[in-house]
DNA sequence: CGTCTTGGTTCGGTCAATGAACCATGAGGC
DNA sequence: GCCTCATGGTTCATTGACCGAACCAAGACG
């Protein structure tokens, strides 16, 4: 039985990772864990899927290396980025930054600001101060500047809605 | 009706950009459009793709501006990529990137030459002799060194035998 | 001991992908 | 003109992935 998600035949490495990462939801899971995101509940309110789906996923990325699975002391099972994963970060940069370019008119979005120097990100990765490319340890994500505060119910939404630095998990909002 | 390829909800301009270029097969055509194919039966026999799922992926393409359609004084339609299309190289890159440092160590792959300096291009998208990160149009793809001449038959494989700028139109392969 | 949260699995329905067959147009040979 | 082939599709039945809703098991909590 052929794998069902192989590019047949494509000796080529944008076929190879596509196959990994080129599924529905598969990139929008590793962005939400760059954005702190650790929890099933968590990934499956903010992104809205299905739970099987979410499953299959999961255990795909974890079964690939890009996320490690841990059950936390409460006994809740935590997903985290490995190296690995976090090598997606460029991946990830180039997909927002084409999106806003191409298709953010209509909508500010979120920026992305270096924590070192405090500048703020270019389209091309270049942090617009002091021009090194930052890598995701050091961005923090910043909301709109007319962001809603009720945009969305779920905890992630709201995590956002406040400067956030990446990879830093998302943190419990205490009930306003 | 709701369209099929959306992620609902997603205020994101990541989670825009995989509703155009996110679905099986996109990226593998923008990838080829990168190294020059334009016609319907060479994307076709490259990738091995349903020629339904080509043409619905032909006229999505053409239908954002990711793709140009001409029809050729041939009477034959020619795909271009756009500018639009041409700044998706850094994510095209990027796989290119993450899939040959993970998944490429069974098998050399593909490089790829900075046209003005020779220097091959490292991971992070930078020339290695002169440190610049050059864009599609200045990079040249060359074959794996061992590379079988026999590998595939279609002509787009055998376009890709011999050195080959990016962007530039996969020459007729004269009969050997 | 009953209820709630978490992290799933199962199930029927729907929709997209697949491969094979068919078709329309234009070019070239004769 | 007539036949044939290449190109660029469309149509169709089958398969498989995605979907939402329902169900389930283990642990926390009262």
């Amino acid at each position: 039985m052929t794998l069902p998600r192989e590019y047949l035949g494509q000796d080529c490495p944008i076929a190879r990772a596509l196959e990994i990462i080129g599924e529905r939801w598969t990139l929008l899971i590793v962005r939400d864990a760059f954005y702190g995101v650790s929890r099933f509940s968590d990934f499956r309110d903010h992104l809205g899927i299905p739970r099987a789906v979410l499953t299959d996923r999961l255990n795909l990325l974890t079964g690939q290396g890009i996320l490690a699975r841990v059950t936390a002391a409460s006994g809740r099972d935590e997903y985290s980025l490995t190296a690995k994963g976090r090598r997606l970060w460029p991946t990830v940069w180039s997909l927002n930054s084409w999106g806003n370019e191409f298709y953010g008119s209509d909508r500010p979005c979120r920026t992305y600001a270096h924590n070192g120097c405090g500048g703020t990100l270019a389209a091309d990765g270049r942090c617009g101060s002091c021009g090194v490319i930052p890598g995701p340890a050091e961005l923090t994500v910043l909301p709109w500047p007319d962001a809603p505060a009720t945009s969305k119910p779920d905890l992630v939404s709201q995590a956002l809605s406040v400067p956030h630095k990446l990879l830093t998990p998302i943190a419990e909002v205490a009930a306003s």
